[in-house]
RNA sequence: GGUGGGGUGGCCGAGUGGCUAAUGGCAGCAGACUGUAAAUCUGCCGGGCUUUGCCCUACGUAGGUUCGAAUCCUACCCCCACCA
């Protein structure tokens, strides 16, 4: 069995972890685990890197552990935000740990003997009475030890409120209670979670004279140093009804070839050998894109399955494969028509609706100055042939009767269906 | 608590009575080049509209002075520096 830390460490997803974590992986299989917000009901790409560490526990023999966080999001993060963190009841967080759960289950397996869980911690949080929890917890630490840390240090200047103060030590409890309840040894987080994780050892090595480990895993940004996982400001989700699987395509597809030897390793589970193959044949030949096309197409049909990956590669070829539209077939307009976003306007619109009007009710302007001023700078195109002036939209754009292919840029594109 | 400095568009940062929807830079979108890449150059970049123009909203908050204020006055809130 490999070992977890030179798979992490290979894969370009370990940042740090407690020095004892080698040993005791030497021992044993682990257990693990890693907070999520529960805030939405889908994860999105930005989650992907813990799920992909997670995934590699288990399949180096170790116990994933998701925990939401319904507890811990009742304190919330107070600092620099203007508004009060909305706090959702506990049958929000429990929808939305099942339908997080739900796309988990495309990375992690929940049966068998490795099975991977699914907690919330407001089932033990929200008992837990203050008193006790200063008795049990708050006694193990000094404010001395939690001075210390990066995270509140670096708030002393500005103010931090005893709420966000006492943040880790919360954590630091769920850290403990898994120990107990589950024997979790390890907690999984971000770069920026370590001095909550460590102080979750901390508790535990007090309160109970045992070891738990802390791993932490890389800030994801691109190579041009930007963050990553989001599209125009956008989140790029999981959910289809968020992010469509053809949006979903393009952004691993739009992705710099900087980037892919650290996308492919870190969001695929392709063999090394395999990865290196394709960073040189990417190398050999960039214009195929064809290290794009193969993190696009493993990630997709991962996340929305292999039939789905299909179609949206179909729709890419046709779109980007250099044909002019205007001489696609019925039935190649309609595979672009069904992975695109799409509206509907009716015949009688025609003559009287305007490109500008199109382009908004299909979503590529979000308002007409702003599909007037992209005309202006030449941005949109009709049909594959670039518009110059606002103009009337009439039946002999209609391709094949009922399809009025629409385009931002070189990259975005919508359809308007005439019905 | 005292003294001084400051709060400007997504961010940084000019402006200190009208020519300011507000110089620059970053980010973003688009164009050219290319490979649905990067780099580079160019355009757009508060919002809306019946778009050679018009209308809203905006320079911490609330009032005030003025024909006219981001710019002056008053109060309040917040931040920073030094002092206590």
């Amino acid at each position: 069995m490999t070992n977890l830390l030179e798979t992490l460490q290979s894969r370009g997803l370990l940042q740090d972890a407690t020095p004892g974590l080698t040993e005791r992986l030497q021992t044993g299989p682990i257990t693990g685990y890693c907070g999520f917000d529960p805030t939405a009901d889908s994860l999105h790409v930005g989650n992907l890197v813990p799920v992909m560490a997670l995934a590699w526990l288990q399949r180096t023999g170790g116990r994933p552990l998701i925990v939401v966080g319904g507890g811990t999001g009742m304190v919330g993060d107070p600092g620099g935000k203007r508004t009060e963190r909305p706090v959702l009841s506990l049958e929000e967080v429990d929808a939305n740990a099942a339908s997080i759960q739900t796309q988990l289950e495309r990375f992690l397996e929940f049966d068998g003997p490795r099975a991977a869980k699914t907690l919330n911690n407001a089932s033990w949080l929200r008992s837990l009475g203050l008193l006790e929890f200063l008795r049990e917890t708050g006694k193990h630490f000094t404010v001395n030890y939690m001075l210390q840390k990066d995270s509140v240090r670096s708030r002393m200047e500005t103010g931090i409120s005893f709420t966000e103060f006492s943040y880790m030590l919360v954590q630091a409890y769920d850290f403990d209670h898994l120990f107990e309840t589950e024997g979790c040894e390890l907690q999984l987080g971000g770069s920026d979670q370590w001095g909550n994780i460590t102080a979750g050892v901390e508790l535990i090595a007090r309160k109970r004279q045992a070891s738990a480990h802390a791993l932490t895993l890389p800030l994801l940004t691109t190579g041009s140093g930007a963050k990553f996982g989001k599209s125009e400001g956008e989140n790029i989700w999981l959910d289809p009804a968020r992010t469509s699987p053809y949006q979903f395509y393009q952004f691993w597809i739009n992705q710099e070839d900087a980037d892919l030897p650290r996308l492919l390793r870190m969001f695929t589970f392709l063999e090394e050998d395999r990865i290196v193959q394709a960073l040189r044949e990417q190398e050999a030949n960039p214009s195929a894109r064809s290290g794009q096309r193969l993190l696009a197409g493993d990630v997709t049909a991962r996340v929305h399955g292999a039939e789905i990956r299909e179609r949206v590669e179909a729709a890419s070829r046709i779109l980007f494969g250099g044909s002019p539209i205007r001489e696609a077939d019925a039935g190649t307009l309609a595979i672009v028509a069904e992975e695109v976003p799409q509206a509907t306007a009716s015949h009688d619109d025609l003559g009287s609706m305007t490109a500008v009007e199109g382009l908004v009710r299909v979503g590529l302007a979000s308002s007409k100055a702003e599909a007037r001023r992209g005309i202006e700078g030449g941005g949109y195109s009709l049909n594959g042939d670039k518009l110059t002036e606002d103009r009337t939209l009439t039946a002999s754009d209609i391709l094949h009767g009922r399809y009025i292919l629409l385009q931002r840029g070189r990259r975005h594109y919508a359809v308007l269906l005439i019905g």
